[in-house]
RNA sequence: GGCGGGGUAGCCAAGUGGUAAGGCAGAGCUCUGCAAAAGCCCCAUCCGUCGGUUCGAUUCCGACCCUCGCCUCCA
């Protein structure tokens, strides 16, 4: 079987062929151009953001792991309507505003153990997209209002025989002309005409860049449109987003890429488009009221790890809403104790020995993940596989050799997985003293001692767990 | 109002026209000075409701109920 997706464009499951089937990447294996939107850096990112990066992170080691050479690209938004009000608020220059949470982002992305990707920041590409937006003007897909401001003309794209409303079947006719569609209507021609470049208001301060239109900045869609093919070429395989960016901003994307022309007869701007669903919080949306909205940070300060959440958040299938909850993250440190406690126990088994990974168990791995990378499937095969394995380890059934057969199956699997490896904190050298302390009072079966240093180890926020190597020191 | 997802054990979550994966929690057992950790093992006559098709439906069809999302800020 090959990797199926599913594709937005076609809205089914469509077998994976890259766009370009004979193209190698520089390692020598079948090219795969990835992109995926990134985050806009105005804030810390929330658990919602680090789903659909996570997600991505997923696709994208799958891929690897299925013998393609991926170019990954993900953007950083560092400029855009929220990050310029909160840039006049606080007084700061937009590069000083935004690198403090670009910084933060990038540090969130290791602690979740994602492969960096080429990251291109929207302000190093203003000439990229002016030259993208002069291209769409030439071919008269693009007008300018009398602010300054340049628009995309639906009507017109349409009028070249263009389809508009692509990824979502979209009845404009049907649509309720809300209240948020006059916030940002200026004087456009149709109200499904989107801003290209957005004409400098003084609300803008210093964040504002000249152009054949006059100083100003550029619209909130075209940046993809200009980075992705900047850095992939005009068409490229797989395009990646959360579900609410499917309309309008990669529609718009599409428009504005396809406008240009630039893919060639019969060539798309995206091959694959994947939409990852959103997450609710304890059941419900996230929201700062509810009090269940949740960054990275606000998590990790609760001394949960980065492989802990990251397993969560990649313990359902991408397509559905998950439902987060601390139970959950709780559940997953269990589950993950249990992968950790196994693959301990085979490494000291396995030893120096090599051994040809244990194809039974990777194959069962890759064909649930073929399947749309059905991953609640994947990790019924891990678990399986566990329970298996701990049972052949209790029996003493199992040699050195499949041991290692075992590990270097795992090792394939988890460079998809991406939980890297049990990281123990070492504890304290006083309350190490202590428990070598309870170690003699035991010794002289002085249980009355022993519980009491027990405890007093207990009340720093440690426990002891006696091991037959020893007593164990973790985190309470 | 339009469009699109979901409703499977206490919780999370797969799946199939032939009688329900996996994880967490919980019970039991092994181990243990006591614990803890770990391991093994048990845990849904039943898949939102009501009809229909079928030898047989949780799986197909219809209706209904509930729930979530998108409809130009949004991962």
């Amino acid at each position: 079987m090959a990797l199926q997706l599913f594709n937005s464009l076609s809205r089914q499951v469509e077998t994976f062929v890259p766009l370009d089937p004979e193209r190698r990447s520089s390692d020598g294996r079948p090219y795969v151009g990835l992109y995926c939107c990134g985050p806009t850096v105005y804030d810390y990112g929330h658990i919602g953001n680090f789903r659909t990066f996570v997600f991505s992170d997923l696709v994208r080691r799958y891929l690897d792991f299925r013998g393609y050479g991926v170019r990954a690209v993900m953007n950083i938004t560092d400029v855009e309507d929220k990050i310029i009000r909160r840039v006049q608020k606080s007084g700061q220059g937009l590069r000083e505003f935004t690198s403090v949470y670009e910084k933060a982002f990038l540090e969130d992305l290791r602690t979740l153990n994602c492969q960096p990707s080429e990251m291109p920041r929207a302000t190093d590409h203003i000439a990229d997209m002016i030259a993208l937006i002069s291209k769409l003007e030439a071919r008269g897909l693009a007008y300018r209002t009398p602010d300054g401001s340049v628009w995309f003309s639906i009507g017109n794209y349409q009028g070249c025989g263009c389809r508009y409303g692509v990824l979502k079947a979209l009845d404009f006719s049907q649509m309720r002309a809300g209240e948020r569609v006059a916030a940002d209507e200026y004087e456009k021609e149709s109200a499904a005409d989107f801003a290209l470049w957005k004409a400098r208001v003084p609300e803008d301060g210093e964040v504002s860049w000249e152009s054949p239109w006059g100083p100003g900045r550029p619209g909130w869609h075209i940046e993809c449109s200009a980075m992705s093919m900047a850095l992939l070429g005009p068409s490229f395989d797989l395009h990646l987003g959360g579900e609410d960016l499917a309309f309008p901003h990669h529609e718009d994307e599409i428009a504005q890429s396809e406008g240009s022309a630039m893919q060639g007869p019969g060539r798309p701007f995206v091959k694959y488009w994947l939409h990852g669903a959103h997450l609710l919080v304890e059941g419900m949306k996230m929201s700062k009221s509810l009090g269940n909205f949740f960054t990275l940070r606000d998590l990790t300060a609760k001394g949960f790890q980065g492989r802990e959440i990251r397993q969560l958040l990649m313990s359902a299938y991408y397509r559905e809403t998950f439902n987060f909850t601390m139970d959950g993250l709780a559940g997953a440190r269990s589950a993950l104790t249990r992968i950790d406690e196994c693959v301990d126990k085979l490494g000291g088994l396995a030893g120096n020995q090599n051994a040809a990974a244990d194809s039974t168990l990777l194959s069962a791995f890759t064909e649930a993940m073929d399947d749309d990378l059905n991953v609640a499937r994947a990790w019924a095969v891990v678990f399986d596989w566990v329970r298996e394995t701990n049972r052949q380890l209790a029996a003493k059934v199992m040699t050195s050799v499949q041991a290692a057969s075992a590990l270097a199956a795992w090792t394939q699997i988890n460079s998809v997985l991406g939980l890297g490896r049990r990281v123990v904190e070492e504890a304290p050298a006083d309350l190490l003293a202590l428990a070598h302390e309870r170690v003699l009072a035991k010794k002289a079966k002085d249980f009355a001692k022993a519980d009491q240093l027990r405890q007093q180890v207990k009340s720093q926020g440690w426990v002891i767990e006696d091991t037959p190597a020893g007593p164990r020191l973790k985190r309470g």
